[in-house]
DNA sequence: CTTGGAATGTCAACAAGGCTGACGTATGCT
DNA sequence: AGCATACGTCAGCCTTGTTGACATTCCAAG
Protein backbone atom coordinates (compact mmCIF):
# COMPACT_ATOMS: atom_id res chain seq x y z
CA UNK A 1 0.00 0.00 0.00
CA UNK A 2 1.33 3.45 -0.14
CA UNK A 3 3.27 3.17 -3.61
CA UNK A 4 1.08 2.94 -6.98
CA UNK A 5 2.06 6.44 -8.14
CA UNK A 6 0.57 5.92 -11.38
CA UNK A 7 -2.95 4.92 -13.16
CA UNK A 8 -3.88 1.42 -12.06
CA UNK A 9 -5.80 -0.81 -15.00
CA UNK A 10 -8.39 -3.23 -13.34
CA UNK A 11 -10.50 -5.49 -15.20
CA UNK A 12 -9.81 -3.67 -17.80
CA UNK A 13 -11.52 -0.01 -16.69
CA UNK A 14 -9.46 2.57 -15.80
CA UNK A 15 -8.82 3.79 -11.91
CA UNK A 16 -7.11 6.75 -12.26
CA UNK A 17 -9.38 8.59 -9.31
CA UNK A 18 -8.01 5.58 -6.94
CA UNK A 19 -4.26 6.62 -7.34
CA UNK A 20 -2.96 7.65 -4.37
CA UNK A 21 -2.45 11.29 -5.13
CA UNK A 22 -5.96 11.59 -6.03
CA UNK A 23 -6.81 10.08 -2.59
CA UNK A 24 -4.76 12.76 -0.62
CA UNK A 25 -6.62 15.41 -2.69
CA UNK A 26 -9.83 13.30 -1.36
CA UNK A 27 -8.02 13.27 2.20
CA UNK A 28 -7.37 17.42 2.23
CA UNK A 29 -10.53 18.34 0.57
CA UNK A 30 -12.11 16.89 3.10
CA UNK A 31 -9.76 18.62 5.82
CA UNK A 32 -10.43 21.85 4.43
CA UNK A 33 -14.32 21.65 3.58
CA UNK A 34 -15.01 20.04 7.38
CA UNK A 35 -13.13 23.87 8.09
CA UNK A 36 -15.79 25.72 5.99
CA UNK A 37 -18.13 23.20 7.19
CA UNK A 38 -18.41 24.46 10.56
CA UNK A 39 -16.84 27.49 10.44
CA UNK A 40 -20.67 29.46 9.87
CA UNK A 41 -22.45 28.16 13.04
CA UNK A 42 -19.02 28.11 15.29
CA UNK A 43 -19.19 32.39 14.35
CA UNK A 44 -22.83 32.33 15.41
CA UNK A 45 -21.68 29.74 18.99
CA UNK A 46 -18.50 31.95 20.08
CA UNK A 47 -20.98 34.56 20.59
CA UNK A 48 -22.71 32.99 23.15
CA UNK A 49 -19.81 30.99 24.66
CA UNK A 50 -21.10 27.90 23.12
CA UNK A 51 -18.97 25.09 21.27
CA UNK A 52 -19.22 22.31 18.58
CA UNK A 53 -20.66 20.34 21.54
CA UNK A 54 -23.79 22.39 22.32
CA UNK A 55 -24.25 22.44 18.56
CA UNK A 56 -24.41 18.99 18.12
CA UNK A 57 -26.65 18.49 20.97
CA UNK A 58 -29.24 20.95 19.70
CA UNK A 59 -28.88 19.31 16.02
CA UNK A 60 -29.59 16.38 17.21
CA UNK A 61 -32.41 16.86 19.55
CA UNK A 62 -33.95 18.93 17.31
CA UNK A 63 -33.73 16.28 14.54
CA UNK A 64 -35.07 13.34 16.81
CA UNK A 65 -37.52 15.34 19.52
CA UNK A 66 -38.05 13.30 22.67
CA UNK A 67 -34.68 10.98 22.23
CA UNK A 68 -33.16 9.55 25.80
CA UNK A 69 -29.70 10.80 26.62
CA UNK A 70 -28.90 7.42 25.72
CA UNK A 71 -29.81 7.51 22.32
CA UNK A 72 -28.01 11.11 21.52
CA UNK A 73 -24.99 8.95 23.29
CA UNK A 74 -25.04 6.69 20.78
CA UNK A 75 -25.51 9.01 18.12
CA UNK A 76 -22.86 11.79 19.01
CA UNK A 77 -20.20 8.95 19.96
CA UNK A 78 -18.98 10.40 23.34
CA UNK A 79 -19.07 9.57 27.20
CA UNK A 80 -21.89 10.17 29.19
CA UNK A 81 -20.14 12.51 31.13
CA UNK A 82 -18.89 14.94 28.15
CA UNK A 83 -22.61 15.29 27.00
CA UNK A 84 -23.90 15.44 30.61
CA UNK A 85 -21.61 18.29 30.73
CA UNK A 86 -23.15 19.70 27.77
CA UNK A 87 -26.72 19.43 28.77
CA UNK A 88 -26.85 20.43 31.71
CA UNK A 89 -25.48 24.10 30.85
CA UNK A 90 -28.08 24.17 27.94
CA UNK A 91 -30.75 22.67 30.47
CA UNK A 92 -30.04 25.62 32.77
CA UNK A 93 -29.91 28.53 30.14
CA UNK A 94 -33.52 27.05 29.07
CA UNK A 95 -32.85 25.95 25.47
CA UNK A 96 -33.55 22.14 26.41
CA UNK A 97 -35.86 20.62 28.29
CA UNK A 98 -35.74 17.03 30.19
CA UNK A 99 -38.66 15.00 30.74
CA UNK A 100 -38.96 11.85 32.88
CA UNK A 101 -40.06 9.10 30.81
CA UNK A 102 -43.95 7.82 31.15
CA UNK A 103 -43.49 4.20 30.34
CA UNK A 104 -40.00 4.17 31.57
CA UNK A 105 -39.34 6.42 34.65
CA UNK A 106 -35.60 6.06 34.41
CA UNK A 107 -35.39 7.62 30.95
CA UNK A 108 -35.19 11.15 30.16
CA UNK A 109 -36.73 12.64 27.40
CA UNK A 110 -34.98 15.84 25.79
CA UNK A 111 -36.76 18.52 23.98
CA UNK A 112 -35.89 21.78 22.15
CA UNK A 113 -37.35 25.45 23.95
CA UNK A 114 -38.67 27.46 22.28
CA UNK A 115 -35.43 29.36 22.79
CA UNK A 116 -33.66 26.32 21.90
CA UNK A 117 -35.52 25.91 18.68
CA UNK A 118 -34.26 29.49 18.24
CA UNK A 119 -30.57 28.82 18.46
CA UNK A 120 -31.27 25.88 16.40
CA UNK A 121 -32.64 27.96 13.35
CA UNK A 122 -29.91 29.89 13.44
CA UNK A 123 -27.87 27.37 13.38
CA UNK A 124 -28.73 25.52 10.74
CA UNK A 125 -29.73 28.09 8.34
CA UNK A 126 -26.38 29.42 8.46
CA UNK A 127 -24.85 25.69 7.69
CA UNK A 128 -27.34 25.02 5.41
CA UNK A 129 -26.59 28.36 3.56
CA UNK A 130 -23.09 27.15 2.73
CA UNK A 131 -24.54 23.60 1.84
CA UNK A 132 -26.81 25.44 -0.41
CA UNK A 133 -24.52 27.44 -1.98
CA UNK A 134 -21.68 24.44 -2.17
CA UNK A 135 -24.95 22.40 -3.97
CA UNK A 136 -25.89 24.87 -6.41
CA UNK A 137 -22.55 25.17 -7.12
CA UNK A 138 -21.61 21.91 -7.88
CA UNK A 139 -25.10 20.86 -9.34
CA UNK A 140 -27.22 17.63 -8.41
CA UNK A 141 -24.93 15.22 -10.42
CA UNK A 142 -22.18 15.83 -8.24
CA UNK A 143 -24.37 16.21 -4.77
CA UNK A 144 -25.50 12.74 -5.51
CA UNK A 145 -21.70 11.55 -5.86
CA UNK A 146 -20.63 13.46 -3.00
CA UNK A 147 -23.81 11.54 -0.93
CA UNK A 148 -22.79 8.28 -2.24
CA UNK A 149 -19.21 9.17 -0.84
CA UNK A 150 -19.44 10.13 2.67
CA UNK A 151 -22.01 7.08 3.24
CA UNK A 152 -19.10 5.15 1.99
CA UNK A 153 -17.15 6.61 4.02
CA UNK A 154 -18.89 5.72 7.75
CA UNK A 155 -18.64 3.58 10.20
CA UNK A 156 -21.25 0.71 9.71
CA UNK A 157 -22.86 1.58 13.04
CA UNK A 158 -22.57 5.34 11.73
CA UNK A 159 -24.25 4.28 8.83
CA UNK A 160 -27.06 2.73 10.29
CA UNK A 161 -27.52 5.91 12.36
CA UNK A 162 -27.40 8.27 9.28
CA UNK A 163 -29.91 6.13 7.77
CA UNK A 164 -32.27 5.48 10.30
CA UNK A 165 -32.06 9.77 11.13
CA UNK A 166 -32.81 10.35 7.32
CA UNK A 167 -35.35 8.14 6.49
CA UNK A 168 -37.26 8.69 9.74
CA UNK A 169 -38.52 12.11 7.54
CA UNK A 170 -38.66 11.20 4.36
CA UNK B 1 -34.52 31.40 5.10
CA UNK B 2 -35.54 27.34 6.01
CA UNK B 3 -38.79 26.77 5.41
CA UNK B 4 -39.07 25.48 1.67
CA UNK B 5 -40.09 22.23 2.71
CA UNK B 6 -40.99 21.19 -0.40
CA UNK B 7 -39.34 21.13 -4.27
CA UNK B 8 -38.21 24.31 -5.46
CA UNK B 9 -38.83 25.13 -9.04
CA UNK B 10 -36.53 27.69 -10.29
CA UNK B 11 -35.56 28.63 -14.23
CA UNK B 12 -37.75 25.70 -14.85
CA UNK B 13 -35.57 23.23 -13.38
CA UNK B 14 -36.51 21.13 -10.64
CA UNK B 15 -34.06 21.90 -7.70
CA UNK B 16 -35.10 19.19 -5.54
CA UNK B 17 -31.30 18.64 -4.38
CA UNK B 18 -31.43 22.16 -2.48
CA UNK B 19 -34.47 21.42 -0.15
CA UNK B 20 -34.24 22.00 3.81
CA UNK B 21 -34.48 18.47 4.57
CA UNK B 22 -31.88 17.76 1.65
CA UNK B 23 -29.10 19.81 3.06
CA UNK B 24 -29.85 18.57 6.29
CA UNK B 25 -29.01 15.14 4.92
CA UNK B 26 -26.13 16.63 3.44
CA UNK B 27 -25.06 17.84 6.74
CA UNK B 28 -25.71 14.99 8.63
CA UNK B 29 -23.71 13.07 5.84
CA UNK B 30 -20.82 15.40 6.44
CA UNK B 31 -20.86 14.79 10.69
CA UNK B 32 -20.73 10.80 10.56
CA UNK B 33 -18.09 10.76 7.34
CA UNK B 34 -15.66 12.81 9.13
CA UNK B 35 -15.92 10.39 12.16
CA UNK B 36 -15.14 8.06 10.03
CA UNK B 37 -12.74 9.67 8.27
CA UNK B 38 -10.42 10.56 11.14
CA UNK B 39 -10.87 7.15 12.70
CA UNK B 40 -8.23 4.87 11.50
CA UNK B 41 -5.63 7.49 12.32
CA UNK B 42 -6.86 8.51 15.44
CA UNK B 43 -6.20 4.41 17.13
CA UNK B 44 -2.98 4.63 15.59
CA UNK B 45 -2.19 8.15 16.91
CA UNK B 46 -3.69 6.89 20.24
CA UNK B 47 -1.08 4.14 20.92
CA UNK B 48 1.76 6.81 20.86
CA UNK B 49 -0.44 9.17 22.79
CA UNK B 50 -0.34 11.41 19.88
CA UNK B 51 -3.38 13.33 18.60
CA UNK B 52 -5.19 14.96 15.28
CA UNK B 53 -3.01 17.52 15.76
CA UNK B 54 0.04 15.78 15.11
CA UNK B 55 -1.17 14.42 12.33
CA UNK B 56 -2.03 17.45 10.78
CA UNK B 57 1.30 18.63 10.93
CA UNK B 58 2.64 15.77 10.14
CA UNK B 59 0.91 15.63 6.72
CA UNK B 60 1.11 19.13 5.45
CA UNK B 61 5.20 19.06 6.91
CA UNK B 62 4.77 15.39 4.22
CA UNK B 63 3.50 17.36 1.62
CA UNK B 64 5.50 20.44 1.02
CA UNK B 65 8.80 19.32 2.78
CA UNK B 66 10.26 22.62 3.81
CA UNK B 67 7.67 24.75 4.58
CA UNK B 68 8.02 27.23 7.04
CA UNK B 69 6.25 27.50 10.40
CA UNK B 70 4.28 30.61 9.49
CA UNK B 71 3.08 28.69 6.30
CA UNK B 72 2.16 25.76 8.26
CA UNK B 73 0.50 27.86 10.75
CA UNK B 74 -1.84 29.40 7.62
CA UNK B 75 -2.68 26.32 6.75
CA UNK B 76 -3.54 24.55 9.58
CA UNK B 77 -5.30 28.02 11.12
CA UNK B 78 -4.11 27.73 14.66
CA UNK B 79 -2.08 30.07 16.69
CA UNK B 80 1.43 29.63 16.54
CA UNK B 81 1.52 28.80 20.47
CA UNK B 82 -0.54 25.98 19.52
CA UNK B 83 1.41 24.67 16.02
CA UNK B 84 4.60 24.98 18.34
CA UNK B 85 3.65 22.90 21.23
CA UNK B 86 2.63 20.25 18.59
CA UNK B 87 6.29 20.50 16.81
CA UNK B 88 7.95 20.53 19.61
CA UNK B 89 6.99 16.95 20.97
CA UNK B 90 7.58 16.18 17.30
CA UNK B 91 11.22 17.64 17.19
CA UNK B 92 11.87 16.10 20.79
CA UNK B 93 10.54 12.67 19.81
CA UNK B 94 12.59 12.90 16.36
CA UNK B 95 9.80 13.09 13.70
CA UNK B 96 10.53 16.68 12.36
CA UNK B 97 13.69 17.94 11.78
CA UNK B 98 13.74 22.17 11.84
CA UNK B 99 16.27 23.71 9.99
CA UNK B 100 17.37 27.41 10.06
CA UNK B 101 16.44 29.00 6.95
CA UNK B 102 19.56 29.83 4.33
CA UNK B 103 18.13 32.62 2.62
CA UNK B 104 16.30 34.44 5.79
CA UNK B 105 17.51 33.10 8.86
CA UNK B 106 14.83 33.91 10.78
CA UNK B 107 12.38 31.12 9.06
CA UNK B 108 12.47 27.67 10.16
CA UNK B 109 12.24 24.49 7.27
CA UNK B 110 10.45 21.98 8.13
CA UNK B 111 11.50 18.01 7.17
CA UNK B 112 10.09 14.54 8.39
CA UNK B 113 13.04 12.42 9.57
CA UNK B 114 13.16 9.37 8.39
CA UNK B 115 10.86 7.98 11.64
CA UNK B 116 8.29 11.04 11.00
CA UNK B 117 8.37 9.36 7.37
CA UNK B 118 7.83 6.06 8.91
CA UNK B 119 4.70 7.08 11.01
CA UNK B 120 3.00 9.32 7.92
CA UNK B 121 2.91 6.52 5.71
CA UNK B 122 1.35 4.24 8.74
CA UNK B 123 -1.35 7.11 8.95
CA UNK B 124 -1.64 7.92 5.15
CA UNK B 125 -2.00 4.46 4.49
CA UNK B 126 -4.66 3.95 7.01
CA UNK B 127 -6.74 6.99 5.79
CA UNK B 128 -6.07 6.46 2.26
CA UNK B 129 -7.40 2.44 2.46
CA UNK B 130 -11.03 4.14 3.80
CA UNK B 131 -10.63 6.74 1.44
CA UNK B 132 -10.14 4.21 -1.27
CA UNK B 133 -12.74 1.45 -0.07
CA UNK B 134 -15.05 4.43 -0.18
CA UNK B 135 -14.35 5.61 -3.90
CA UNK B 136 -14.39 2.01 -4.93
CA UNK B 137 -17.92 1.72 -3.46
CA UNK B 138 -19.22 5.19 -4.89
CA UNK B 139 -17.48 4.62 -8.40
CA UNK B 140 -15.83 7.70 -10.45
CA UNK B 141 -18.58 9.74 -11.29
CA UNK B 142 -19.39 9.98 -7.57
CA UNK B 143 -16.24 11.08 -6.85
CA UNK B 144 -16.20 13.87 -9.02
CA UNK B 145 -19.22 15.01 -7.54
CA UNK B 146 -17.54 14.49 -4.05
CA UNK B 147 -14.77 16.57 -4.87
CA UNK B 148 -16.65 19.16 -6.51
CA UNK B 149 -18.94 20.09 -3.66
CA UNK B 150 -15.77 19.64 -0.80
CA UNK B 151 -14.36 22.29 -3.06
CA UNK B 152 -17.41 24.77 -3.31
CA UNK B 153 -18.07 23.59 0.93
CA UNK B 154 -14.58 25.65 1.74
CA UNK B 155 -13.70 29.24 2.38
CA UNK B 156 -12.26 31.04 -0.48
CA UNK B 157 -8.66 31.36 1.69
CA UNK B 158 -9.19 27.84 2.09
CA UNK B 159 -9.76 26.87 -1.17
CA UNK B 160 -6.84 29.29 -2.51
CA UNK B 161 -4.30 26.90 -0.15
CA UNK B 162 -6.28 23.86 -1.79
CA UNK B 163 -5.23 24.18 -5.22
CA UNK B 164 -1.71 25.64 -4.28
CA UNK B 165 -1.21 22.03 -2.70
CA UNK B 166 -3.28 20.14 -5.12
CA UNK B 167 -1.33 21.85 -8.54
CA UNK B 168 2.19 21.25 -6.86
CA UNK B 169 1.89 17.90 -7.60
CA UNK B 170 0.22 17.10 -10.70
C1' DC C 1 25.04 51.95 11.72
C1' DT C 2 21.09 52.19 14.02
C1' DT C 3 16.53 51.18 14.48
C1' DG C 4 11.90 49.43 13.38
C1' DG C 5 9.38 45.67 12.15
C1' DA C 6 8.88 40.85 10.94
C1' DA C 7 9.48 35.94 12.07
C1' DT C 8 10.07 32.90 15.55
C1' DG C 9 10.11 30.89 20.11
C1' DT C 10 8.67 30.59 24.90
C1' DC C 11 6.28 31.22 29.35
C1' DA C 12 1.97 31.53 31.76
C1' DA C 13 -2.80 31.09 32.30
C1' DC C 14 -7.12 29.68 30.85
C1' DA C 15 -11.24 27.18 28.53
C1' DA C 16 -13.62 23.69 25.85
C1' DG C 17 -14.40 19.26 25.45
C1' DG C 18 -12.75 14.81 25.21
C1' DC C 19 -11.52 10.75 28.60
C1' DT C 20 -11.53 7.26 32.94
C1' DG C 21 -13.07 5.80 37.36
C1' DA C 22 -16.08 5.74 41.14
C1' DC C 23 -20.33 6.37 43.26
C1' DG C 24 -25.38 7.38 44.10
C1' DT C 25 -30.25 7.14 42.98
C1' DA C 26 -34.29 5.77 40.84
C1' DT C 27 -36.51 2.47 38.31
C1' DG C 28 -37.51 -1.89 35.96
C1' DC C 29 -37.24 -6.75 35.45
C1' DT C 30 -36.69 -11.49 36.95
C1' DA D 1 -35.15 -9.48 47.04
C1' DG D 2 -31.66 -8.66 44.07
C1' DC D 3 -29.52 -7.52 39.79
C1' DA D 4 -29.43 -4.57 35.73
C1' DT D 5 -30.34 -0.24 33.46
C1' DA D 6 -30.61 4.83 32.86
C1' DC D 7 -29.06 8.79 34.41
C1' DG D 8 -26.48 12.25 37.02
C1' DT D 9 -22.36 13.79 39.32
C1' DC D 10 -17.75 14.45 41.43
C1' DA D 11 -12.87 14.37 40.70
C1' DG D 12 -9.03 14.35 37.90
C1' DC D 13 -6.51 13.97 33.64
C1' DC D 14 -5.28 15.04 28.61
C1' DT D 15 -5.18 17.42 24.12
C1' DT D 16 -5.73 21.35 21.77
C1' DG D 17 -7.36 25.54 21.16
C1' DT D 18 -7.11 30.61 22.98
C1' DT D 19 -4.84 35.42 24.70
C1' DG D 20 -1.14 38.17 26.49
C1' DA D 21 3.51 39.30 27.40
C1' DC D 22 8.17 39.15 26.34
C1' DA D 23 12.91 37.75 24.26
C1' DT D 24 15.61 36.84 20.31
C1' DT D 25 17.15 37.12 15.83
C1' DC D 26 17.53 39.16 11.62
C1' DC D 27 16.32 41.95 7.37
C1' DA D 28 15.85 46.28 5.50
C1' DA D 29 15.25 51.15 5.40
C1' DG D 30 16.66 55.46 6.87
Amino acid sequence: MGDNRAAQVFGGESLLFLTDEQLRQGIEAMFFAYRGFTADPDRILAEMSYGRAHHRAIHFISRAPGTTVNNLLAILGVTKQSLNRVLRTLISDGLVESRVGTRDKRERHLFLTEAGQNLESRLSDAQRARMRSAYKKAGPEAVSGFRQVLEAMMDADMRRAYSKLRDSTT
